[in-house]
DNA sequence: CTGTTAGCGCCTTCAC
DNA sequence: GTGAAGGCGCTAACAG
């Protein structure tokens, strides 16, 4: 039934051993004996066999990656940019949704350990000392995507985010705001939510603005719950004359409330946000962002990866990209 | 270093066949014996293999998944879908994005195949003979997920596209539209390209409406492919009172060069679509659109797939999923 | 340059 | 209910 290395071997008139090394291209073959390789595994239609190939090498050229949910279109995009370099490198990669749950996160590592991968991309909640716990029982490289540890002492690769946050509401404070929202992420999130509250507050310190704590709304990072927190802060007595959302689809929740209510962004209430995924500017008007590089947060941290794998010595494991502020048209003077 | 079965076994004092039964919950254990199973995995922190159990057993508990682009939200709809199910039975999946180029897909195809996965869901462009070529050589069940072929010979789970689209546009019409022009896709992707673009000629040669080609455009599904392909229309001598958009995003497009351009939805030109994807209500005037049920054709998909593995018999390999119009604010009698 | 020989870690009859 | 033994298909020394 199933065509395998001897047969070719057999139909071929060599060893084993020679086939094995024609298909991994090992150049001690003689160019005629290789051709007798070929021809043979044509004519059979020989497909090497991945798994019986990973037990003997202890390879499986694959990787595992954790991620929050694939869904979501911030998530999808530092996917492509993993898959793109792992298959750069010939990587494959099973891809796992943990939602962000702890538990989960636990049981996919497991999984993925027990398929045997390479190296494991983990993009997930917090991590707590039950994920180092798991990590530390594999023996293979780990790198944080998108997200770090507490202590700093595995590889990972992603934005600053309270600098991210930071950078954003000044740049509100410096076209003269001072009655700043936030519509926040759940503080147990360490990098869009905890971070980008905190940077949020700096800005403010540094500002000399009082921190008040009716100007916060903690959403659930959809458009709906940006649209609630908007229409909440709408209804104060002393309405914000901007917002910072900390992520886009809440910003855009946001500005539809503020234009179902009647007002004008950015002339009566100014609007901006951490993100820049494409949904920024498809918008009208088109939505001021301090931009993260998804797509290259997943590439670098799968090519980190990768030197990991091969044991390459990197010089710092704890890469953190740059933001980059996107003015567009949802910010003016106050 | 790394702890196998037979190191449970000894640490057991049992058999390696009795450690193997008990990781596999083969009933015809005694009970005590099982605890000392399980307590000598605990103390070893065994972990089992799955590359050594998957040679042993020619089964990977892996499926493989061909997508076009993940970081589409389309398409990561649908992947959740699988991702959710595949998860239900235990299995995980190896992801790999071909761009709809052939090629690609044959190249992916074949590695996902090297690997031994339990079966394969293809949601890629054309299915052509070369891929129905690839395809019988893996003995491993197949399924085209939010594709079909031509020949209806491989199971597959999708809507009726032509039908979806001659729905929208049929709800143009009836509403007493009838310059209607459409933004399309390219016309070699059979699903949203072609198939949409013959449910659009055909409602329009239901009502008795000549076919204009100054009145369609193909557009590259993106957004700002939408929008051009609205400017030009906007420049014609008589403007269409409506427009019609294979996807979501194109159709956001031609709303906001609508608006850009002075004009408005839908008073002076009504918007609709189809697909329905979060986007669709993220806009203001709400989409009108034919919803393509994006999640369930993943989740149906990887639910026959897994009948398939188990060699359980389907009534229907080829299930059509059903479409729905959803009336929202872009859509207004003429 | 090529062949021989052990495993890789586990499942699976087949006996007991 | 449990153990012994033979592969699964391939790689990796080690000879030659």
């Amino acid at each position: 039934m199933t065509v395998t290395i001897y047969d070719v071997a057999r139909e071929a008139g060599v060893s084993m051993a020679t086939v094995s090394r024609v298909v991994n291209n090992n150049p001690n073959v003689k160019p005629q004996t290789r051709k007798k390789v070929f021809e043979a595994i044509e004519r059979l239609g020989y497909r090497p066999n991945a798994v019986a190939r990973g037990l003997a090498s202890k390879k499986t050229t694959t990787v595992g990656v954790v991620i929050p949910d694939i869904s979501n279109s911030i998530f999808a995009e530092v996917a492509r940019g993993i898959e793109d370099i792992a298959n750069m490198y010939h990587y494959n990669i099973i891809l796992c949704n943990a939602d962000k749950k702890k538990e989960k996160e636990i049981r996919v590592i497991n999984t993925l350990l027990e398929k045997q991968v390479d190296g494991l991309l983990f993009m997930g909640g917090a991590v707590t000392d039950e994920h180092v716990q798991a990590f530390k029982t594999a023996n293979v490289p780990i790198v944080l995507c998108a997200t770090t540890d507490e202590q700093g002492t595995i590889p990972s690769v992603d934005i600053d985010h309270e600098a991210a946050a930071f950078d954003a509401v000044n740049a509100l404070i410096q076209k003269g705001h001072r009655a700043i929202a936030m519509i926040s992420g759940t503080l147990q999130d360490p990098a869009n939510g905890y971070a980008r509250f905190q940077g949020y507050k700096r800005a403010l310190e540094q500002a000399g603005i009082a921190y008040d704590e009716s100007l916060v709304r903690v959403g659930n990072y959809r458009y709906e719950s940006g649209i609630e927190a908007m229409k909440y802060f709408l209804e104060l007595k002393d309405t914000p004359t901007a917002v910072f959302s900390a992520t886009d689809e809440m910003a855009i929740g946001a500005i539809h409330a503020i234009q179902d209510s009647g007002a004008k962004v950015p002339d009566d209430i100014s609007v901006i946000s951490v993100d820049n995924s494409r949904m920024a500017s498809m918008v009208r008007p088109q939505l001021s962002t301090v931009a993260q590089p998804m797509y290259d947060i997943g590439a670098v941290s799968m090519r980190l990866l990768t030197k990991l794998m091969k044991k390459e010595n990197v010089d710092d494991p704890k890469v953190v990209l740059p933001h980059e502020y996107i003015s567009r048209q949802s910010v003016q003077p106050v």
